[in-house]
RNA sequence: GUGGGCGUAGCUCAGCUUGGUAGAGCGCCGGAUUGUGGUUCCGGUGGUCGAGGGUUCGAAUCCCUCCGCCCACCCCA
């Protein structure tokens, strides 16, 4: 009954929770360094907020009945009796401190980006976690279409410059308050007499949320689903123009995507453009990221001030999943194997001359033979001996463990020899 | 929340059908080599067989319960 009264259960990792671990770690760090370069060219600047958020911010912001708030998040009561709740998302948080700080009084668009872990309580799988990563951006301040396109064309850019290939853009206009009820009432209508037809969850889904129907992927339901009523047939005329100019700025920018209608996204505050990126290879979870823009959101948190944005959040858990290829941990410069006690002195002081001039150093101990096998294994690029001759001369065997050879230098002859490029 | 698959050494797995108290390869450690790795050879380390209970003279193996992981549904990143 008291967990810490029974016998020892190793203690591991919660579910849904992972270590990541070199040499993986290498392709995270690689995928964040290529984000912070493509926010940094379009000028977009890091926002770090709370891991912690009041419980309302994402009722109120993410939407009471969504399936994120109704039966994902990580709620509990702090000591103080107020409802906390770990972020399932950081763009509520985004504008909750756009409005805090009262960033609207900034000059032109305020472009922000943000990288971190989010929390949902749902089941597990392949691409899925309760703890995830979001490499994310907002610009906000501007209604434009222009800034819709540049997001996506900057969102495409980071994409292609980490490696992720053969991804497809998918976009949609889900419309603003006035043109959606409106569509969404049509498809209510229209559902009622082919819903009898569909599989069982459409039937659900043709009253509960009617949009829901338009992501089906049972394949007998997709000639019905096809035949449906198309929301960019309903949308107003501001929204109409609003998507129209998208269009043509991407197609303007060179950039391939596929205008898919039926197109549904999770979270209430979406409104006008949606945006999706795909990729195979990615299991049942093969969204990489999903974004759209959000006018209306910062009302819905009590702001009086407008802010009309848009962003989007990369799933960084599953972009590194499918831009891995197994390579080994960067490797080792230089192992030095001092022998004895007088060299090991001298190789200790060696190492930090090395390091400090940027080459990384692991100094062995113990017999020449094993520390030239630790070199081996570790994959040391060279292996520097350090004995009692070498003292003597003040110069030392450098080995190159690729090609074999062997050379005797002095520290500043290795030094320039190991040093690494600069850029 | 609901399904399906799988839990045996650090890793990948065999053994389970037809019960007789645990194996391989890789890894790790050491040796053949006094100051030279990768190949080879030899030796060693390593497992309450996911946990608990039951059947049995005897259970990794048969039965029950529980736990964990993976994949899928739902939904999303």
């Amino acid at each position: 009954m008291l967990a810490w009264n029974l016998p020892n259960t190793l203690i591991k990792a919660v579910k849904g929770t992972r270590d990541l671990l070199p040499p993986s770690t290498e392709a995270w760090n690689r995928v964040e360094a290529v984000a912070r370069s493509v926010f940094r060219v379009y000028n977009y600047h890091e926002i770090r907020t709370p891991i912690l958020e009041e419980t309302q911010l994402f009722a109120r912001g993410v939407g009471a009945d969504t399936d994120i708030v109704t039966k994902e998040m990580y709620t509990f009561e702090d000591r103080d009796g107020s409802s906390l709740t770990l972020r399932p998302e950081n763009t509520a948080s985004v504008i909750r401190s756009y409005i805090e700080h009262r960033m609207d009084q900034l000059p032109g668009v305020k472009k922000l980006y943000y990288m971190g872990p989010m929390f949902r309580r749902e089941r597990p799988q392949k691409g899925r976690y309760r703890q995830f990563y979001q490499i994310g951006a907002e610009a906000i301040g501007s209604e434009s279409p222009l800034v819709d396109a540049e997001v996506i064309e900057m969102v495409v850019e980071l994409l292609s410059l980490a490696g992720l290939k053969g991804f497809k853009l998918l976009i949609n206009s889900v419309g603003d308050k006035h043109c959606r009820p409106r569509y969404v009432e049509t498809l209510r209508e229209r559902l009622k007499s082919v819903a009898p037809g569909m599989c069982g969850d459409c039937q659900r889904r043709a009253e509960s949320n009617p949009l829901r129907v338009l992501d089906c992927k049972v394949a007998a339901d997709q000639p019905v689903i096809e035949a449906l009523p198309s929301i960019l047939d309903y949308l107003c005329a501001e929204c109409g123009e609003h998507f129209a100019a998208v269009r043509r700025r991407l197609d303007d920018a060179g950039i391939e995507y596929e205008v898919t209608p039926r197109m549904v996204r999770g979270l209430d505050y979406y409104m006008r453009t949606t945006f999706e990126v795909v990729h195979g290879a990615l299991g049942s979870q093969n969204s990489v990221l999903g974004g759209g823009r959000y006018d209306g959101l910062a009302e819905s948190l009590g702001s009086k001030v407008p802010a009309p944005g848009i962003g989007f959040s990369i799933g960084e858990d599953r972009l590194v999943m499918s831009v891995e290829s197994e390579q080994a941990a960067s490797a080792l410069d230089l192992l030095i194997a001092p022998l004895g006690e007088a060299a090991q002195k001298c190789g200790a002081a060696m190492a930090r001359d090395f390091r400090r001039a940027g080459i990384s150093v692991e100094l062995a101990e113990g017999k020449l033979k094993r520390a030239m096998e630790l070199a081996n294994k570790v994959g040391a690029r060279f292996a520097l001996i350090v004995g009692d001759d070498e003292l003597a001369a003040g110069r030392y065997a450098l080995k190159n463990l690729t090609t074999g050879e062997q050379e005797s230098l002095t520290a500043g002859e290795i030094a320039a020899r190991l040093a690494p490029p600069r850029n």
